[in-house]
DNA sequence: ATCCTAAAACGAAATCATTTCTATTTAGAG
DNA sequence: CTCTAAATAGAAATGATTTCGTTTTAGGAT
């Protein structure tokens, strides 16, 4: 049906199944992100059989291929959001309203300000953090 | 025994409890980052007694006090990592061996490639977020 | 249009890191 | 030294997430 999702699906090597446009549906239309099991319960009444792994296991697929971002919330559940913008950038989420907002920079001590200043709201705590492989393990190929 | 871990304890208005005093005293002797099972594994040779969730309880209060630090990992389990630098900043992991290096800046794009080139390692993630409350929500003190 | 096969989904069950709960012990103020 | 709120024990519960063997399906090939 949705011809943006089916060629996002495909894009990443992925078969554009119903189920999985519905989950793009439904997390684009949602203001904020979600939990895979409050998508689940919604998705449910679409679908004769859906079940709450198969919920779980698109949601990462669709995040570890980049068509959708994963939220990093302090009670350490998985929650997703549909962000359309496909420029690298991070994300101001809300906890309250679990609204994100785009953050087109990266300086943080800058940001917190501005972002407290330009939508009037409170940042409460961030987060930044490098993954990697310091110079010693990048050279033997080690993992974990 | 630890003056300064006895010092940060009653600073953070915490009793300095001997099995407190265990955790950071191990903690600071890690090169890297620690999860509550392994640090307890280690530390119930010391004593008769001592529970995991009296680990679990003492990490997330000294996180939560600030005299220690949490690792955002993405297995989504618990690390804690004890830094001495008491001056905001943020830390490069290393997913192999569990080095942690602070960052001075916020700087995240430049940061990547400074950190790359200068410890030798390779940046595979990053993780920037700022959680509060958005305008709306900073009004009416609602909470999650 | 039909076949074929790897990918996707089912769903019950398992996992297991983390938390809860109640009784017991203890740090440290007075 | 006493007293009490704070800290701990330890068994049990929790519950979000994953696993697994089976069944179904998307989509390229014929
Ligand atoms: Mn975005
Ligand atoms: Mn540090
Ligand atoms: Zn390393
Ligand atoms: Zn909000």
């Amino acid at each position: 049906m949705d011809q943006r999702h089916a060629s996002a699906l495909k894009a990443a090597g992925m078969k554009a199944t119903p189920k999985r446009l519905a989950i793009l549906e439904m997390l684009e239309a949602e203001p904020g992100y979600a939990s895979p099991e409050e998508l689940w319960k919604r998705l449910k009444d679409r679908f004769d059989r859906l079940g709450l792994p198969t919920v779980y296991r698109n949601l990462e697929e669709l995040s570890a291929s980049g068509v959708l971002s994963k939220v990093i919330h302090p009670n350490r559940q998985l929650y997703y959001y549909f962000c359309s913008n496909r420029e690298h950038h991070h994300h101001f989420v809300c906890l309250s309203c679990r609204k994100v907002e785009d953050i087109p920079a990266c300086g943080i001590e800058a940001l917190e300000q501005e972002v407290s200043k330009r939508n009037g709201g409170k940042v409460l705590s961030h987060i930044l953090q490098l993954n990697g492989l310091c110079g010693g393990c990048a050279d033997n190929g080690e993992k974990q």
